[in-house]
This record gives C-alpha cells, structure tokens and sequence, in this order.
DNA sequence: TGATATCATACTAAACATATAGGAAAAGAG
DNA sequence: CTCTTTTCCTATATGTTTAGTATGATATCA
C-alpha cells in the first residue's frame, strides 16, 4: 500500500510549481535544488505531467514549465494517478478483459472495489490549492484540521 | 497502492476458515485446494495470521487451523496489516524516529496522514463475517449494494 | 554560435514479490 | 514404538519494480 517515490515527487513538483508561479516558465534545476531532489530523477518524472496535460513545458533559454490551471482546478487524484497509474489495491479490479476465472465467487472482489473507491473519493476531495503555502497557514490556525488529517477541498468531481 | 499477495490470500484463508467451520481444526491442504493456491505458499503465510492471535493451530494427525473468535469480530483491516504491517502510503509517518528533514514545512505529511486514515477507516469498517458466504447471498438482494461497494459493517473500532 | 534548458533512452544496484524446496518437530493411530 | 500426517522453519530461485545515474540529442533564445 505504498505510493512511490515517482508519484510523491511528482506531487512536491506540482506545489512547487503553484507556490512560486510568477507567470513565466519554472525551471526544474530550480525546483530540483529547492526540494532536494536531484535534476536528473525529475527529469524523468515531468515528463509524464507533460503527456497528461497538467503542466506545459518550454524547451531553451528561458524555458522551463508552468500550470497550465489554476491550483484550485487540480485534484490530489489526478496528480497522482499520472505517476502511478490507476490507485486499483488488487490487480484483477482493472484487468481487461478482468479474466480471473474466481471472479464470480470471490467475495473479496466488492471489498477491493470499495477500498478503490475511498482511495480515490479522497484524493479527488482534496486540491493542489489546498496544499501550497496560503492554504497551510490557514489550517494552522484549524488545530482540529491538524488531527483529522485533510478535510475535502472545495473541488468535488 | 498495491496490496500483495500475502495480504490477499490472507485474507481468503479467514474467509474460508470461517465458511468451513465445524468447531475442529481445518488442514491447511484443505484450504489450498479449495482456493487453488499451492500449500507450501499458504505454509508461509499463515503463520504471521496464528503469531498475531488471529487463528489458533494444531500440528499432527487430525491438526490445522481455527479461528480463535467469531467472524464478526475480525476486521479486514487487522488480518492485512498482519500481513502488510502498516498501510501507511508513505514511510515517513510511521519511521521511528520520524527523521524527515523536511518534516516541518512539508505540506504533504498531512495529506498522506489523512490517507492513511481513510484506508484504515475502509478496512475496520468491514468485518469477516460481512466477507462469507452468508453475508454475501444478503447483500446480492441489496442491488444498490454491488455498485457502491461494501458498506460499513456491523462492527466499529 | 553558444549557453541553457527540455527530451529521450539506456543502464544499474538493491529491494521486493512470488513463489518452490527440503526437512525438522509434534501429535495421534495402530 | 513406529508410522503417518500435519504444522513449522529456513533456504533458495526467479522475475519485477524501485530508485536512481548517465549520456547525449534536440530545441530556444540572446
């Protein structure tokens, strides 16, 4: 049950991104130094933000990448999801076509199913915005925010 | 986000411990037939199952498995993180120390705390007896039911 | 033309997942 | 006591994934 290195950076990009957005384009050496992370690994990782359409890039002198949203209109879920593909806790839920031959008697299939939904209900509940700076110094001040983890952003899709 | 297969056969050995039982000890060739998993690999898993208190066992002639309570007094979430230990989705929340550098200012710690809550949340909110046989014929009247997933159990801790 | 950035691809070491295999130890039947 | 049946323990094998590192090509702008 664990989410990788690739979909947690890729996340720690995306806020980076919002937090130091100043119109023009970011580069990643700058995000690599300020989240200690080396440049190389991020290279490899962007890239897939890029394909899905969650940041544009600029190739050259000056180049670099930026939103192409605002922070707010950018889930958890989506994020994610990009880097580690479908958030499925069991294979044979995605399978196509789903050919597991217990399929019909396994009584364990409904519960991964739902597993997979609340997985995703979450990450979908909560968005970039509510993870960059601005947001954070507003949930200091909710000290019952701090132990009830994240509560739903303002986005629901 | 996977869960292995340790976690999930796991998981089938309660299930069908608790649909075969006849108040004797169940042979673990039994089950592995019944499940169509080679013995020698449940040999290996059940073991974490019996030292964690959650089934009982007998060597010899006549000797198996048990369950040690009733069915609704398991939750999901106890036998897989047997198994899987802590669902958390990423180290950084249960590492002991928590010696994150960047703990302090790190705006996703909080979002993978509520993560973890929420799946943990999933997984004790269903109990085995809401996996068996029984359980199942109830909820195949309930139409709603198969699209939504599991809903909660009877049993909350 | 040169500096600077992204982009594409290959490689690697270590860890993990998914088993398989061999035999020891215990318990009961005869 | 001996045999059979079962759990129990440990070692080995194999393939995949993770987490990076490395090399160089391609684009952009001054």
């Amino acid at each position: 049950m664990k989410i990788s290195t690739k979909g947690r950076y890729a996340l720690r990009m995306m806020i980076d991104l919002a937090e130091h957005d100043d119109g023009g384009y970011i580069r990643l050496k700058d995000i690599a130094m300020r989240q200690g992370i080396t440049l190389k690994y991020l290279e490899q990782i962007i890239p897939q933000l890029a394909r899905s359409g969650l940041v544009r890039s600029c190739r050259g002198n000056n180049g670099g990448y930026m939103l192409t949203r605002e922070p707010e209109e950018y889930t958890v879920g989506e994020i994610i999801r990009a880097l580690e593909g479908s958030l499925a806790p069991v294979a044979c839920i995605t399978e196509n076509p789903n050919r597991c031959p217990r399929q019909e008697e396994c009584a364990t299939l409904e519960f991964w199913e739902g597993l997979w939904r609340v997985v995703n209900e979450y990450m979908d509940g909560v968005t970039l915005a509510d993870l960059t700076e601005k947001h954070a110094c507003r949930t200091q001040q909710d000290e019952e925010g701090r132990d009830a983890g994240l509560v739903r952003g303002t986005k629901t899709i």
